[in-house]
DNA sequence: AAATAAATGTGATATAATTCACATTATATT
DNA sequence: AATATAATGTGAATTATATCACATTTATTT
């Protein structure tokens, strides 16, 4: 439960966990598309999607989001047309919530309206902060990072499958697939990870902690 | 002044005018410094200033934002910790507003709350969107792109005089102070831009523009 | 005005990472 | 099961850009 559905009473609460407007999403389908027209908030209730963006030569993974979140929050509020896709990389449950409904609740209750604000600056940081750290490392710290986000934020286990392929995890550290490939291999080879297909296990977590401070 | 300040009664306005905890900074004087304690909402009456992060292996240049703006809303709002820095580049007017007050405004005035809301939304869009440009296009197009900046929405003037260094501007683009170096020499060589010093003038816009598209 | 420090210009060299090209597995699809 | 399609592995070559090194110019400070 996202903290801003934390202060909302049971009456609002119902409201948010809207089974009507529930729709179920399977990996790759389509949940937000950039560019049509939008009158919903978008939550998502389970899963695991990306953001993704059309840059000035390619699309562009931003960043990953795992439920329980809003999804484009800032393209429904500040805008009528999406300005980002999201995509599920899972299968996902997604709740679409009237924009004007959603106002309401904005009105109803300051608290929840101010951690509404609360996330908005939470992911304006982490935006900023991603950035940087992208741009200043190179490839190796950049993979360590995503293992390490897989890991300790998305599936909470050393152990996991990943649910995106190598090209895509090249796009979204600005890296290409053929460096993803083998980096991967040299984690492997030096004993820092294990990877058979799509299954990755961390041997060595120190290492890959070191790397992405260090590499 | 910003579209949040304008939905104010005059009784907010006067609040927000502040003219008593006003400050005036002069080039170069820090007014937000990141790891420090804050209770304050900034507010960028005049001027010019660049938001600066810590990364993992140095100090970047985030964005440069013209009065009239917030600054540091989302570390003020988030968190008690300034979560980066903000330096002026010109002379500025900056008013502090207590926290407490701030959130007293967002409770009394619904609207102005939804504006902030707004804000933050834009800044994470372009926050996204500024990161996916910079790691797409190459150096050129970078610079390009920070010539327009200044002059379609800094200066709004084809004529100005830069208000940092080609270090931070390399710092600003991800790239080094020497390719600015080159690149601005090539601008001008090729007739795009005409520099002597800190001062630019845009030549040849049709080209900057493509060059930004393109390069 | 001298002296010192900071910013800029520019060639030569180094390098990380991309691109290309093709082999090899996996995974879907018929 | 057979075939087509997508994903991955890996060497060799290329490339954009960084780094280094130093000259020169512009600002600051004494």
């Amino acid at each position: 439960m996202s903290k801003a559905a934390e202060t909302l009473n049971q009456e609002h609460l119902s409201f948010l966990s809207c089974n009507k407007a529930m729709v179920q999403f399977g990996k790759g389908d389509s949940i937000i598309k950039q560019g049509m027209f939008s009158t919903n908030i978008v939550y998502l209730r389970s899963g695991l999607v990306k953001i993704h963006i059309t840059g000035p030569y390619q699309e562009q993974i931003v960043r990953l989001v795992k439920a329980p979140s809003y999804l484009g929050l800032p393209t429904s509020i500040g805008d009528k047309i999406n300005q980002y896709s999201v995509t599920s990389i899972s299968d996902a449950e997604v709740c679409f919530i009237d924009m004007v409904t959603f106002r309401q609740l904005l009105k109803g209750n300051e608290l929840f309206s101010y951690e509404i604000i609360h996330e908005l600056c939470h992911n304006e940081l982490e935006a900023i902060r991603r950035c940087a750290n992208r741009t200043q490392k190179q490839v190796r710290g950049n993979i360590a990072d995503v293992i390490l986000e897989f890991a300790d934020h998305i599936y909470e286990s050393d152990h996991f499958t990943l649910p995106i392929s190598q090209a895509e995890i090249g796009n979204l550290v600005d890296t290409s697939r053929e460096s993803i490939s083998r980096t991967l291999s040299e984690f492997h080879r030096d004993g820092i990870i294990r990877f058979t297909g799509k299954k990755i296990e961390i041997l060595n977590k120190k290492s890959l902690v070191l790397i992405s401070q260090t590499g």
